[in-house]
DNA sequence: ATTTAATGTGTAAAATATACACACTATCTT
DNA sequence: AAGATAGTGTGTATATTTTACACATTAAAT
């Protein structure tokens, strides 16, 4: 592998984690390389950013170019500044992540010779990464954790309409956690974003469970006034 | 102003959000800059990243040089990648803040020409800062009262030695609400990481308050158990 | 008609959060 | 030294939130 490389003096990159749930098990999107360094890995979709676009802007077009995604909402976590995280240079990547509904859209598929194919892959054993992108992998999942616990950022993964029990599932495997289930019903309702449908679910082979769908508007009021309040440590 | 600047194509910056706590106000570090552009201007002192340096030394030793400040934790909370964020060309920048106490340092003051000096300044009535300082500044504030309800990070703000009385104090200056001095109290006892002293405060002219300290060492051993029990959405 | 598999529901006990007021003590003043 | 001043230190009752826990119901499949 003698291929001279392109030297980076000094550029910045983005990588985005975008994460899915599918038959219970939550998964990340990952691409194969095309392209050396690490030709043939699998990595998170990422590249260089433009200079002419903003580093968000980046993010959602790199997304777009390697797996067809778009208007995905990202959001920023963290930046990996090391020196010698990428073998042509400095490269300093802003890491993003996102999380969607696997279903909801076409299938993925790069559109750029960049990436040979996109997938899902199950959060729980992965493979080794190219670059470091197993360690960015990690801090994402990481943050989704924690995040998952005080922002609705659940209802992203679920189709609009969901079950309790879906809803209940997906949690238990972010959080990796058995939730009991009258208390978890309780809380969620309590919350008063969750609007029951007049439908049920269909094709089961069993008593077939309420729809609910999630009420961003009614959230929104919610988490407002509650920001305002926000704060306490002691009354 | 026909001063020829150089233009940057792409490259990389850390801006530094420092907060201390003196005389009951919360307080930012800021300097004057003694450059083009916005010489005489208000910034958070920041630089260029060097290509050998990763970004986390790079913000510890741009403080040290703008402000004398050394062995600084500082904390990365977000990078700003909007296009025309600097004159002189495509500057991203990566955001770290930090909390220290004022009065537990050598004064500071710069140690380059670059800044022409370095001081500290309330954080409500903040001047017009140079670049998009203000809005790095004022999402670094936000991260720190979110993170002060769950992280006991205020303590980095105090002196060693500290009564309850200014503990309070601090919280309410952050948090920007009063809170009830017996319920504050008992629970920041019940956490079980304030070591109380032997030690009375001194010079003052009233019943003189006991004097505590954050035990590091407990703390961790607590939000330890924490994590691992942690993530509940429901039971 | 029976089996199967999952839905949907309530209550009691424990833990946590909130609201609230006054006696104490060290220094300062006269 | 007596009183004024200013802030420290403390407890209880009530409300809210969290937890633990089990069984009748429903729809489809056999």
């Amino acid at each position: 592998m003698d291929i001279q490389l392109p030297h980076f003096d000094s550029v910045f990159s983005t990588d985005c984690v975008i994460f899915g749930f599918e038959a219970g098990e939550l998964k990340v999107l990952l691409i194969e390389r095309n392209e050396e360094p690490y030709q043939g890995w699998y990595a998170l979709p990422g590249n260089i950013v433009g200079l002419e676009e903003s580093v968000d802007n980046a993010a959602a077009r790199i997304l777009y170019e390697l797996t067809g995604l778009r208007d995905i909402h990202m959001r920023q976590f963290h930046t990996f500044g090391e020196v010698n995280r990428h073998p042509q240079g400095r490269v300093v990547t802003v890491g993003y992540f996102a999380l969607i509904r696997i279903g909801g859209q076409k299938e993925v598929a790069p559109l750029t010779h960049f990436a040979r194919k996109a997938f899902w892959h199950p959060v729980n054993d992965l493979p080794k990464l190219a670059f470091d992108h197993t360690e960015i992998f990690q801090r994402a999942f990481k943050k989704i954790r924690v995040k998952m616990n005080y922002e609705p950022i659940a209802f992203e993964l679920l189709p609009e309409k969901f079950t309790l029990t879906q809803l209940q599932n997906l949690y238990e495997a972010v959080l990796n956690k058995k939730l009991d289930k009258r208390n978890f019903r309780k809380k969620m309702l309590s919350y008063g974003f969750l609007k029951e449908l007049m439908e049920k679910q269909k094709g089961v082979s069993y008593r077939a469970a309420k729809l609910y769908k999630f009420d961003r508007r009614k959230y929104q009021k919610i988490f407002q006034t509650e920001l305002a309040a926000q704060g306490a440590v002691a009354s």
